[in-house]
RNA sequence: GCGAAAGUAGCUCAAUUGGUAGAGCUCCAGCCUUCCAAGCUGGAGGUUGCGGGUUCGAGACCCGUCUUUCGCUCCA
């Protein structure tokens, strides 16, 4: 398509309202920001990824098994995460430059300030004397002294401040520090603002009493408290994986370009256990099971890459990206980290209990190594729809809608038309429908002509549509129409069942694993 | 959150310097009976995102607000 990325993608967002793929949620109501609903086509579409996913992930792997664990959480599982302290960041803007800092990195930055000069200080000291003793130095120095106490009070204040939530305290700071901006050297600050990642609510129903809890701003801690739940009573034996999907919440700050970022999301993840020191092996070996699976859609394999993370998270020994090119660039659609022991070490010390596995090889219990793939399914949707939409320009110079999407994961896998609405027609193509739906999700259409039908199904992404002819009255066949190459075909209306099995189950995806 | 652009029927878009809101497609009911969106007849669908202001008169101008896309920012 001769489109600018952002046209295409404005088309995407069309057609995926049009063909009642997706709506944005509340429309009546002018819509809510960044939130989506999916329609009567969608919900089909997201539900056949969901199914390929687990069936990919537990049906097929004998050493994962499944859980769904509750939106809702003990409000600790937050604190043992990290998320409570992480996904609260204390913000501020620079009215001049527009530019936006975290409160406590500037302050940060401004306390390795001081410190630099306090290793020039002895630096200093140590090329004027010989013998010199940098412990004795730094503990009497006046003037690193002095530098050293007011590193001190900064900290003490600024931890003061943050502890008691004290916002305006943390500004003060900024001003009383005579901090400028980096970019507009300006001390023209907007007040801190404290974004909390995580929406909240409260259980009980006596405010007084009531508890704070969260929305899980990750579906990965619900595995992970329940790991020695589901290791005991599955007897797994490691290494083993639980795999989970479901929604979580996150209060994006900027949450934007269509279902890519939301804030009501839902992902597919398998917390992978593993024995200590053989971490990398797994690693490497879900890097390329994950992307095998990806290319298993065929949406082409020039729109995958990884991308290793250099800069790696607190709980990280290794980490990347599955990106995908959407119609806006590259971007993540699926993470595989190797998350080492630090989340089970983190729920057994604020849990007290032990959360550890015996390994009869080795006779002896440790806390096990966890290797995460985390795919979130509305980016998967938005991959494979706006992989599969096309503008085709036909033999003629005619164009058509098509949605290539992966046959097995079609909302709708054939589309059933008498080709007159006359002479028992309707009434063969009703008797087809009859017989395949309870295999398959079949449409049934008779209005307007035939080719405008099957112009409509391309746009749904129906794979195929059955015709029923006066041919069929005679013999028991009909047509096949193919939607990627127009082709049709006759067949036998007792041999429809196996032909569409063949080509639109799960299990013929399943099977080019 | 800042900046830019935009919001008119289900979709894509019109509407002279401010002067009666329209078209195509879609949809619905019928006619026609045709294997690739194109025939005929009729019909439905709108407080122009929302609220306020200027004006004799606002889809258009001004202010606010919501939503979307893009850039910056953020993404444990």
């Amino acid at each position: 398509m001769s489109q600018k990325p952002e046209d295409f993608f404005k088309h995407v967002i069309s057609h995926s309202k049009e063909y009642g793929y997706i709506f944005q949620s509340s429309e009546i109501y002018d819509g809510l920001s960044a939130v989506y609903d999916y329609g009567q086509l969608g919900v089909e579409l997201k539900k056949n990824i969901r199914d390929y996913w687990w069936k990919a992930m537990v049906q097929l792997h004998e050493n994962i098994v499944g859980l769904d664990a509750a939106i809702f959480m003990h409000p600790t599982t937050w604190k043992a995460s990290g998320h409570v302290d992480a996904f609260n960041d204390p913000l501020i803007d620079n009215k001049d430059s527009k530019k936006r800092y975290r409160a406590d990195v500037l302050i940060e930055e401004h306390i390795a300030k001081i410190e630099d000069k306090i290793t020039k200080e002895v630096e200093k000291a140590a090329k004027r004397f010989e013998n010199f003793d940098a412990a004795v130095f730094l503990s009497t120095n006046a003037r690193v002294k002095e530098y050293q106490d007011k590193i001190d009070a900064i900290n003490a204040r600024f931890k003061t401040a943050l502890n008691d939530n004290n916002l305006e305290d943390v500004k003060q700071i900024i001003i009383d520090l005579e901090i400028v901006c980096p970019i507009s050297g300006s001390r023209n600050w907007t007040d801190v603002r404290q974004f909390n990642l995580m929406f909240s609510t409260s259980m009980g129903s006596v405010s007084e009493d009531a508890n704070t809890i969260y929305l899980r701003p990750e579906t990965a801690q619900g595995i992970f408290v329940n790991y020695l739940n589901v290791q005991k009573t599955g007897r797994m034996k490691i290494p083993f994986g639980i795999a989970q999907t479901g929604k979580a919440f996150r209060n994006e700050i900027v949450a934007r370009q269509f279902i890519f970022r939301m804030r009501e999301f839902e992902q597919m993840e398998m917390q992978f256990f593993v024995k200590p020191g053989t971490e990398m092996e797994w690693y490497e070996y879900w890097k390329k099971a994950r992307l095998n699976w990806h290319l298993s859609l065929d949406l082409g394999a020039d729109k995958y890459r990884f991308h290793d993370h250099l800069k790696l998270a607190h709980y990280a020994n290794a980490a990347c990206d599955i990106e995908h090119n959407f119609p806006f660039g590259f971007k993540e659609l699926e993470g595989i980290h190797s998350r080492t022991d630090f989340d089970l070490k983190q729920h057994e010390q604020f849990s007290g209990k032990k959360l550890q596995y015996f390994d009869p090889e080795l006779n002896q219990n440790y806390v096990p190594y966890v290797v995460e793939t985390s795919v979130g399914l509305d980016r998967l949707f938005l991959s494979i729809l706006s992989s599969a939409l096309k503008e085709e320009t036909l033999e003629g110079g005619d164009t058509r809608t098509v949605l290539n999407l992966p046959p097995a994961l079609a909302p709708y896998k054939a589309a059933v038309f008498p080709l007159v609405k006359k002479d028992g027609l309707p009434e063969l193509a009703e008797s087809i429908v009859k017989d395949l739906k309870f295999d398959f999700n079949i449409a049934y259409d008779e209005k307007d002509t035939v080719g405008k039908r099957y112009r409509r199904q391309d746009a749904y992404g129906t794979p195929f549509c059955i015709t029923v002819d006066h041919q069929s009255l005679e013999d028991k066949t009909v047509t096949v129409r193919h939607r990627d190459t127009m082709i049709q075909e006759r067949i036998a209306i007792d041999k429809l069942s196996t032909f569409l099995e063949e080509r639109v189950s799960l299990k013929s995806l399943l099977k080019t694993l």
